[in-house]
DNA sequence: CTAGTTTGTTGAGCGCCCCAACTAATTGCA
DNA sequence: TGCAATTAGTTGGGGCGCTCAACAAACTAG
């Protein structure tokens, strides 16, 4: 009820974890906090394990007396990153500071397998990770999955149209399949943790409010608002692709007619490029639309650049409508958006002008994302370990 | 820089504030602190003139000492509302306490005339709200206007469409044109002071996440999340009016083509239910448009039923994407729109369960809104008095 | 080697919250 | 009427945790 000692704490340690390592007298100084007080902080904060002095000088051939920097405790705290996805399964593991000390990737079709037996492999490969020397530690352990779905409040994955899935309790299912539950597991759309990504480690560092748009199969989004990723009411925001494009337009598997997803979808993005879309189906790797298709564009081959022309004044029409409504300060392009980008950008722009109102005075640009295929495992390790970092600062006053 | 004090100040008031006058003792047992904390913060209040001990007995017939409740104090802190609209002026005063203490409305064609002379008028009206005697206190005094346009974020008005306003410092003409200017004076869109009125007094108390629809001249939105006003990062968030529905839809006076304003706005909805258009510049109320048309669906007028079917369709394709990007947990109609949502809701449903994906997993609710016409000077002096309270509770600290 | 500079630590002081004891004001019951 | 019982509010002691100032530590410059 008092958690003044706890705020305090969360404060040096975050900034420690954003900022890098640093002494303790800079650290005073940034959080306007006494020296003395910064001391008796880190010193607690060293007691719990969760920092440590290091031996990095931050030191600019300055006189008086060197500063004695401080960083985080690799062998503290570490997060799990897990996401299950249609043709594959990846599992990160990272150390509070973010180093990534295991990794794996699996592929596996998904869709051909029940949610028992997806889980049961993802555990496995998680408890892999868990083997893993550093993972020794008494502290506390964050998992996060991302899943390419609805998940709702409860974080129940409520359906996930490309996998088959619906109303599956992964995250029960997944503590009852592993050994030893970590401290605290959640689950989060795709689209939401590549958002977190962006925001974390991509091109939305930075900035406080944008849109994460994510091409995979689907078209998704990641909405971040105030520096937050955004859920909604029941945790079902950033169901980009189905915003209505044409609304007597061709019929949509989401029962509308003339969705964004179904007027410039990957698959109607080949078809106009002049490729089979089942071509994809045979076994390529995820990225293969995006990259091929830039390679087609650089090649110049008219149809492909007519097709991405057209796709990008749709995306346009529909990101000038999220613009209207949100004004947010970027629109990140992810997924097999990325590499098209260069193409896409121009016919987006042009509707952005003329659509929204507030027109060139809001500067809403639109950037290729950077993290490519990673950037749901990667935000699902970024959020654990922001969700760790929050928790941790409450560490050292119940040792004491 | 350590506002402990501060921050229980603000906790205990907003208490008062929210929930009603009451005692120290259950302020005690609702925030957790110490009879003797509370007490103290109460007394501190009173010094500081927001609080005043209270006549209302808070006493279901119990047994010991009867309690001695705290309320807001009348004689405190003062909050003025101000609204400019394309054809009339307002000014609301009101207490601490929400209770409104003066309130004037001047009819005025505010498009003949510059800026500066309406903002002169709107000057006068103010200044005649603080000769009231109740304005005589020493306290901070909050003032916020209501404009038909979009605010940056620097509060300057840049475009008012239907006032034909463009690039208009408000804040700075009212401040220079007041004799003794307020504490604070902030200018907002009228749509958000709507959707602010409606989460504190309207339809949307007790939520967290909406977006109320403005139905004036044009349509305006206001989108609240997690329980508070979101502006954007320009500050034009809203702008729901100019979603595209129609790619290739009719041309819009602000560049676009197909925009929910120009398929589903009062003009084009007179037009559907054979009024013409004009007849509402003749002179009428604001209320007009919908009070009208629903005597006649009342009546039941088959052009007018057919009308508010397809504009309500529309509406609800507008809304479903709107749900499909925030999912929130309703959409207010305000405006015009209230008083004929019975007749809107059930369309807008309709295109709510085919076009939102999460189907009716969300339940995404279609509300009237509540506060009529007076919605956004009501907001005004909601923000402002949500402010006061925000900021008054360092009066104390300061004053010791 | 000493003066100057910057970092980190130590102990006094203090604001502010909690706790417990106490006073105040009422009801219930003998 | 009067004395428990009960609930409200106040008062003073204690302690957590922050700030401040003085000091010790570790280095550079000349």
């Amino acid at each position: 009820m008092k958690p003044v000692r706890e705020h305090n704490l969360g404060l040096v340690l975050r900034r420690v974890a954003e900022e890098g390592p640093r002494s303790r007298a800079t650290l005073a100084l940034e959080t306007g906090l006494n020296k003395s007080t910064v001391s008796s902080l880190v010193a607690d904060l060293i007691d719990a394990g969760l920092l440590r002095d290091s031996p990095v000088e931050e030191r600019p051939t300055r006189v008086g007396r060197p500063p004695q920097s401080v960083e985080l405790d690799p062998e503290g705290p570490f997060v799990l990153g897990l996401e299950i996805n249609v043709d594959y399964l990846a599992v990160w593991a990272t150390d509070l500071a973010g180093e990534v000390r295991h990794r794996s990737f699996v592929a596996n079709d998904n869709r051909a397998a029940t949610p028992k037996d997806v889980i049961a492999l993802l555990a496995r490969l998680a408890e892999d990770a868990l083997e893993q020397p550093f993972a020794g530690s008494r502290h506390p352990m964050l998992a996060t999955v991302a899943v390419p779905g609805l998940v709702d409040a409860d974080g129940e994955l409520a359906v996930a149209p490309n996998l088959g899935w619906t109303d599956v309790p992964v995250a029960r299912l997944l503590n009852e399949a592993l050994e030893d539950p970590p401290y605290c597991l959640r689950v989060e759309n795709e689209a939401n943790l590549g958002a977190v990504a962006e925001l974390v480690e991509g091109a939305g560092r930075g900035l406080s409010d944008f849109v994460y748009v994510s091409g995979e199969i689907g078209i998704g989004a990641g909405v971040v608002l105030r520096g937050e990723l955004f859920r909604g009411a029941s945790g079902f925001a950033g169901e980009f692709g189905h915003l209505t494009i044409d609304p007597f337009g061709p019929p949509c598997g989401c029962g509308g007619r003339g969705c964004l997803e179904r007027l410039a979808g990957q698959d109607t993005l080949l078809r106009l490029a002049g490729w089979d879309a089942r071509m994809r189906r045979a076994g390529a790797r995820p990225e293969w639309p995006g990259a091929m298709l830039a390679d087609s564009a650089r090649a110049g081959h008219s149809r492909t650049l007519a097709a991405l022309s057209q796709v990008g004044h749709t995306l346009g029409i529909a990101i000038a409508s999220l613009a209207n409504l949100l004004d947010p300060e970027a629109v990140l392009l992810g997924g097999y958006l990325a590499p098209l980008s260069p193409w896409l950008t121009v016919p987006i722009y042009a509707e952005l002008e003329t659509r929204a109102l507030a027109g060139r005075r809001m500067r809403c640009r639109v950037l290729p994302a950077r993290l490519g295929g990673e950037a749901a495992v990667r935000g699902a390790v970024a959020l654990g370990r922001r969700a760790a970092l929050e928790e941790a600062a409450a560490l050292p006053v119940a040792a004491r």
